[in-house]
Parts: structure tokens; sequence; C-alpha cells
DNA sequence: ATAGTTTCAGATAAAAAGGTCTTAATATCT
DNA sequence: AGATATTAAGACCTTTTTATCTGAAACTAT
């Protein structure tokens, strides 16, 4: 099954939404993040040593440990957190590597693919983890401001 | 790298709009499809086996073999291709695996992501292999009725 | 201090994707 | 018939991705 990134860039998405959906107060488990989000304990808790080292949670060790946001989910953009584990995407390349295309002509759908394109890249560049959290929140009785984190 | 679909997939787009834009009277040697597309040719003629299989091409053996289309480029649905090699995607499913979302409630991103999903499933739904050669043709000082392909 | 808890770090393993090679079969040409 | 050309088939190899395991380090509470 192919999508538009890595299974380690759908895992951390879904596990930075739980996390900015949390009083970000208190230190989470990874075990906890783990049954709720159904990825693998082990593998998550490999990724979270990945963005740690990016700075995008801080974790802490020991009883009451675990890990917690360091940056503003508002300020998280999926583009970002995708390219970090899957590499930046060329975007201009045809999307079946012809090369010919575009070079001294165009194939009748160019522009369409160039639609595409831009529409994929345009949704993963202004979309937050913050702003899947929303309606969720609602549904929890708790709302964005009242967490007040950062 | 992530794309909507594999390698493969990639490769074999490639190879059917190479063929589709010749003369479909000739066999053509694998040989010179994998040159002119840049795919390796050993890869190539597994796929070719692949899809040969599936009758979209007719193959010989011997002097003056090759690989031909065997079906009409324009009723070869891009999303066919890549469905056959990478199995049907689910195109209902939350692109990030969150699995609360639209059950009982939506997230903020539910529409957009509706829709940004319809449209990669009608991109590939709607175009077909035919679609590509149009103005490649006419660089090459062909058209598409000239060829009397089917 | 000590015991218990939980992440860290790195090694390892399993699975999937991508790519290559070799031999056999088949067709054509002379 | 024999030589040559070309795909078929399947085994094999390599790399990348996904997943697991183990021991050490760090923190807390008592
Ligand atoms: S062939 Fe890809 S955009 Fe024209
Ligand atoms: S969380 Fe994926 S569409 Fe709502």
């Amino acid at each position: 099954m192919y999508m538009l990134y890595s299974k380690s860039s759908e895992y951390v998405v879904r596990a930075l939404v739980y996390l900015a959906m949390k009083d970000n107060a208190d230190f989470i488990m990874v075990k906890e993040i783990s049954e709720h989000t159904e990825i693998p304990q082990p593998f998550l808790s490999k990724i979270f040593q990945d963005i740690s080292r990016a700075k995008w949670i801080t974790s802490k060790k020991g009883k009451n440990g675990g890990v917690k946001l360091a940056v503003n989910p508002a300020k998280l953009k999926l583009l970002d957190v995708i390219s970090y584990f899957d590499g930046m995407q060329d975007y201009s390349r045809c999307m079946f590597g012809h090369k010919e295309c575009g070079v001294s002509s165009k194939c009748a759908l160019h522009n369409k693919c160039s639609d595409l394109k831009n529409e994929i890249y345009d949704f993963l560049n202004s979309t937050t983890i913050a702003d899947f959290t929303s309606i969720w929140k609602k549904e929890n009785k708790v709302s964005l401001k009242e967490l007040k984190i950062f």
C-alpha cells in the first residue's frame, strides 16, 4: 500500500496528535500512547527517540516519566514531520518520471499533474498537528484554550 | 521517498506510455524500451512478464520478437495499473489512521482530507495511458489517428 | 541508599521492495 | 538442421522499511 508517506510518518502524526490533545503539564508514558494509538510500543519508543533528538518532545526517565510536547503543535506542519522521516520529496518532478515531459513540450496532463501535486503539497504544508485536534477536543469537553499549552 | 504508488507501478506506466506512442504493428524489444525509459532492463523484463499475464501486452520470443500492446491504451486506467501492482488502496480510511475520526464525530480536517483523497482517486481513475501520449506524439510528427492502433 | 519504574541507545530480526542473474524455451534466418 | 536472437520463468541478491529485544541510565519515592 502506498500513500504519501511512510508508516513511521503516519505513526508519529498519530502520536503527536494524541499528545497535543492531552494536558501538557504531565509526562505521558509511551505505553499509554501506544495503547491508545495502536502503534507497537517498541516501535513507538524508537520514533520518540528520533523526534526527541529533533526537540519536538522532551522525555523523562523513571517514575512519573514519559514524553511531553516541547513545541507548539500549531507550529508543527505535516510537511516537516513527513520530511523529517521520509526526506523531502521533489514536487516538481513528473509523477511518473517521464523526463521528456515539460522540457521542450508538455504532455496533455502536465497541468493536471501539477495541480494535483500542488494540492498535496499545500495540504501538507498548511496543515499542522493542532489542526487535527479541534473537534476531538470538544468531544472530550476540553477546548484548546482551556488547555493553555504554550 | 513516498508517492502514491510503488516503483513498479511508476515504471510500468512509463513503459506502457512508451509502447502506446509507437506503431503497434511491430514487436518492440525490451532492451529498446529499457534504454528509452531508463528502467533497468532485468527489472523491466520482470514487469512485462507480470502484465503479460494480465494480457495487457503480448510478447514474442526470438528474432524480431519483443512486446506489443494488447489492449487499447485509452482503456488502461492508471488506477487499474497501480492496483494491479500495489493492491487496491482504501480511500475511505483516514490518511493518518486516526480511527476515532469520522465515527461519531469528525476532526476539523475531515472534509479537507476527504477532498484530497477524492482528487487523487479521481485523477487515477479518470486518467489513462493514452492521455499521456498526446503532445509527445505531435513532437514526433505522428498523430494518434495516423497510428491507427485499435 | 535502595527498589521500582520508565526512557535511552543500540543491536538485531523480520518483512517488503527493488533489482539482478541464469537457464530454458521459442522464434527467425540462413 | 543449426546458429542466433529474444522473451519466460524463477531463483537469488541487496536495500530499505518495519518491528523487536536487551541492557543501561536516569528519575522518583520510600
Ligand atoms: S508526463 Fe508527467 S506531467 Fe507530463
Ligand atoms: S483525523 Fe483523519 S480525517 Fe479526521
